[in-house]
DNA sequence: ACCTGAACACCGTTCAAGT
DNA sequence: ACCTGAACACCGTTCAAGT
């Protein structure tokens, strides 16, 4: 499970690749350039002749991650096209759940999406009739669903005691008092843990997979009427 | 303009007050437990006292920033308080731009949205004619909108040196080539420093104010379209 | 109840030195 | 070109001691 890194000899590459395996497993707050270092069998120093600093470090464990994120078909149906890409990219953070945090709320990661595939975006929303200031709405309104959903869903508990605070959490909600908040504490038992706000699980243990479909589909068709405004 | 904070005696209001305000000027990453202190008076170890760790402080600091976001009006008409609720959330981050990354990234930050918001937009969204698991989609979306959508736009340059990763990631986007990249190259005067990914200034400098507004219509316009499916 | 003060086990990054 | 090794200036958090 757990490879072996301390072999010879270091490349950007390889460390890149076992940075993203500690912060899948230690979380980016947790993660630690010594810690790469003892992983990888050299000194701490060694790394800073490949890569500048710890955020470098990050920011290249993310774009190593997002590499394979497949951009869309120019010629195929937007609306097709966009919904794919959209749980294309929600899978591959999926897979390093931890990076989700970095991708949302670091200027840094912008690196990370490729040109090509902001090139193929841009395309596609051409074909489908975006024009002028419309294609550059349009364009940001897709990166910032892309992003932003899977951000939300996946954020972690707070690295310190994740269960004692999902359990003082949780018991804060229970205790929400009906004459503050009737609606809420009404439908509480069906949203207990399924919505934002109102969870004290991450994204990674309790996905959101009705209620990102639903986004999707809002988005897509917002999209729709924005286009014919 | 730097407030004096070293009065007696320390409340955890105050505490939360003053890590708000170095927060505001060094960022999330810049900010720390002893300085804190050092601003307070007092020894780093006397904020354990009243607050159990400097995830604590920060999640505080936001929640502090956050409280005062007006809820939603339950009578008046859905898509209008929608809209404003999302010009007071973007406004009320504005002012402590450096929070952005921590609302949408750490679960914790759910602290900071009051219970009322959530009872009073869950009431406005069953007023609108939202029923059952419609219901919690669309309040799942409202949230991921609000948040979503400004978390990426407020998102900070590298701590480490910004103004030359500004630099380097605009040439880096000037070097686009019109071989792989046709319709990014052709468009870049347009969007260049204007679109996510493409942009090599944070929010706070650049605001995407009519991606903003564009943003806001597709998500109130897509979630009407999800009401009445 | 509230804060001091010392101590622990870490950090990221620099720079000169080695090969 | 690539890595070692020592050193610098920090961290967050603990725990016992004071008042």
């Amino acid at each position: 499970m757990k490879s072996d890194h301390s072999s010879s000899p270091l490349t950007r590459d390889r460390i890149l690749a076992a940075a993203l395996e500690l912060i899948d497993r230690h979380g980016v707050h947790g993660f630690s350039v010594r810690d790469l270092a003892r992983t990888l069998g050299v000194y701490p120093t060694a790394l800073y002749w490949h890569v500048p600093s710890r955020n470098a470090l990050i920011a290249g464990a993310v774009a190593h991650a997002l590499g394979e994120l497949r951009p869309p078909d120019v010629e195929a149906d937007w609306r097709d096209e966009l919904r794919s890409l959209f749980r294309r990219y929600r899978d591959a953070v999926r897979r390093h759940p931890h990076i989700a945090q970095v991708i949302g709320a670091q200027l840094v990661s912008n690196e990370s999406l490729s040109p090509v595939l902001v090139d193929r975006l841009l395309a596609l929303l051409e074909n489908a009739g975006f024009r002028g200031a419309r294609l550059l709405n349009a364009y940001n309104v897709v990166i910032a669903a892309m992003v932003g959903f899977v951000t939300l869903e996946l954020s972690p508990l707070p690295e310190d005691d994740p269960v004692q605070w999902a359990k003082a959490h949780e018991a804060r909600l229970r205790d929400v008092s009906a004459d503050d908040c009737p609606t809420l504490s009404r439908h509480l038992p069906k949203f207990a843990d399924r919505a934002f706000v109102v969870r004290w699980s991450s994204g990674t243990e309790r996905p959101l997979d009705a209620s990102f479909e639903a986004w999707v589909e809002v988005v897509v068709e917002g999209l729709a009427v924005l286009k014919d405004a």
